[in-house]
DNA sequence: ATTGCTAAAGGG
């Protein structure tokens, strides 16, 4: 084809692709398989309707203050809830302690974790420790031996992130230095970036309005996130849309968190059905997108997927390089929340990763924040009769004797009521909500996904890039990226065609990898000239 | 008005 990856033929960078996996990487990032749409449906604001509440995520994911006693650390964090545009009326009363937040006025108020983080998990060492005779594992940074999995991404440190995977696709090289070099693992902001979160956030603005939970343990936390997840996919179903719906899946065997950032029942391009339908894998069953006329694409709706991302200019160009990482994040996107549709994941897989217990009662003040938002929480009105039904079934093991204390006006409802009272009863919950909002499984996923770019001064659309999911160009990836996660090989950084990028990389100075691949390529011309001088010598 | 801190993604 056209480009090939320019992987050099006699591997000068340490690339052993066979010619047909060559290939298949070539498509991401070649494959700019549509023109751009027209922005004809670029004024699609969702009015919000808004009867659900999609609860935005939370301050929790400190399992790994799991070594650190909880108490001394006052475990007590909130997360952002988000309700519903124009709420016209308030449904309960925030509980005790939660602060007078309402809907359309949000209060945004993180806890303070830094120190108990930073004792913890980030810093090579905590600030307080005197620096005699460091354990010896905490100093070497540099010349760390231990694969990148293992020391960024494994208990108790959070899990992988659908960016972790994508970003070896702008350079793997730069995302190591990030990770082993920066203060957090992370990369430092931009103004950019700044602007793009702005950006996003005001998109999420038209469907979500924030309100505050409080969490008071991990299991708050991530049960927060489950009712965030049915919340955002019952908006999906009842509104045709949503955005920041968070995302779970496993590669080789590791939890991979994302964040898909806009979902639709609109498909991005219906002209794209047929070029599609080839794009599909030809083993195994045919897919109901299929164009076969017994398989109607039509009959099945599927919801779409989006990333947005911002740019500077209104005629911004895309290069194939910058397409790439977005077109493995909405691969992941895809194939995660078929899982998911299909009901693949293994949700206790999570559980485990973070190390919640899924039969710890969610916290009193949890229950009551959370009961406020959604009345199911409770099983009052769910008897047929009317009649209060005694929790004879929840008070076998006993935990229902949670509030000993007489109720005042806010606990009016006791969780003698509460249907959902640990991670293992809510996932039935979630499961419902996936059934309904994707009926027919993965099918219910489309395969054409989009990236939507925007100008970042007002947000406006520019262009639209339209793909359709291609499983084996992303097996292969993910393939090769696991190798250096794994520390199966070196981390690389980027083809000498895309050393533009190296101009916009903070480690640029000490990177070693130009140097390298100079050294390499001066290896290669000398072994070249020695077999030529060999065949000179031959042939002379 | 904007920034830092949890989340993930944010841009190039």
């Amino acid at each position: 084809m056209a480009t090939s990856l320019s992987l050099d033929s006699e591997d000068e960078f340490g690339y052993d692709l066979s010619p047909e996996d060559e290939n298949l990487l070539s498509r991401l990032i070649t494959d700019v398989a549509a023109a751009p749409t027209s922005s004809s449906s670029q004024n699609h604001v969702v009015a919000p309707t808004a009867s659900d509440l999609g609860i935005d995520t939370v301050a929790e994911e400190e399992s790994r203050l799991n070594d650190i006693p909880t108490d001394a650390l006052s475990y007590q964090s909130s997360g952002l809830a988000k309700g519903p545009l124009r709420l016209g009326r308030h449904r309960g009363q925030n509980p005790p302690g939660a602060p007078p937040s309402s809907p359309g006025d949000v209060v945004i108020c993180y806890p303070d974790l830094s120190k108990a983080l930073a004792s913890n998990d980030r810093l090579p060492s905590p600030p307080q420790q005197a620096p005699e005779r460091a354990a010896p594992e905490e100093t070497q940074t540099a010349n760390d031996t231990r694969s990148p999995l293992v020391r960024f991404r494994s208990f108790p440190r959070k899990p992988f992130g659908v960016t972790d995977l994508t970003s070896g696709a702008w350079c793997e090289l730069q995302y190591f230095y990030t990770l082993s070099r920066s203060p957090n693992g992370r990369k430092t902001r931009t103004a950019a970036m700044k602007q793009g979160t702005k950006v996003h956030q005001d998109l999420e603005d038209q469907v979500h309005t924030t309100v505050r939970v409080n969490i008071a343990s991990k299991e708050d936390g991530f049960g927060l996130r489950i009712w965030n997840l049915i919340q955002g996919l019952r908006a999906l179903r009842d509104t045709g849309m949503t955005r920041e719906l968070e995302v779970w899946g496993f590669v080789d065997g590791n939890l991979v968190i994302g964040v898909i950032d806009g979902l639709s029942f609109e498909n991005p391009d219906p002209n794209f059905v047929e070029q599609l339908s080839q794009a599909t894998e030809p083993q195994g069953q045919p897919s109901i997108t299929a164009y076969f006329p017994s398989n109607k694409p039509a009959n099945v709706p599927q919801i779409y997927l989006t990333d947005v991302k911002t740019r500077g200019s209104m005629n911004a160009l895309n290069s194939p390089a910058l397409l790439r990482p977005a077109k493995v994040q909405l691969f992941l996107y895809q194939r995660f929340l078929s899982e998911m549709a299909a009901d693949k994941l293994d949700y206790f897989g999570i559980f485990r990763r973070y190390g919640l217990d899924p039969d710890v009662p969610f916290s009193d003040s949890f229950i009551a924040q959370i009961g406020s938002l959604h009345d199911e929480l409770f099983d009052v009105d769910m008897s047929p009769d009317g009649d209060y039904i005694p929790p004879s079934s929840a008070s076998t093991n006993g935990e229902a004797r949670v509030f000993e204390e007489p109720s005042n006006q806010t606990r009016a409802s006791t969780p003698d009521h509460v249907k959902y009272r640990t991670l293992r009863e809510l996932l039935p919950l979630l499961k419902t909500a996936l059934r309904d909002t994707l009926p027919h499984g993965a099918d219910s996923v489309g395969r054409l996904l989009a990236v939507e770019y925007r100008y970042r001064g007002d947000g406006s659309l520019i262009d639209v890039i339209v793909f359709p999911m291609d499983d084996r160009a992303l097996d292969l990836y993910l393939g090769t990226t696991m190798e250096w996660w794994r520390a199966d090989r070196e981390p690389r950084g980027v083809q000498i065609e895309e050393a533009f990028k190296c101009r916009t990389c903070e480690f640029a100075g000490d990177c070693t990898w130009r140097s390298a691949m100079d050294e390499e390529r001066l290896q290669s011309t000398r072994r070249r000239l020695a077999s030529r001088r060999k065949k000179h010598a031959a042939n002379g």
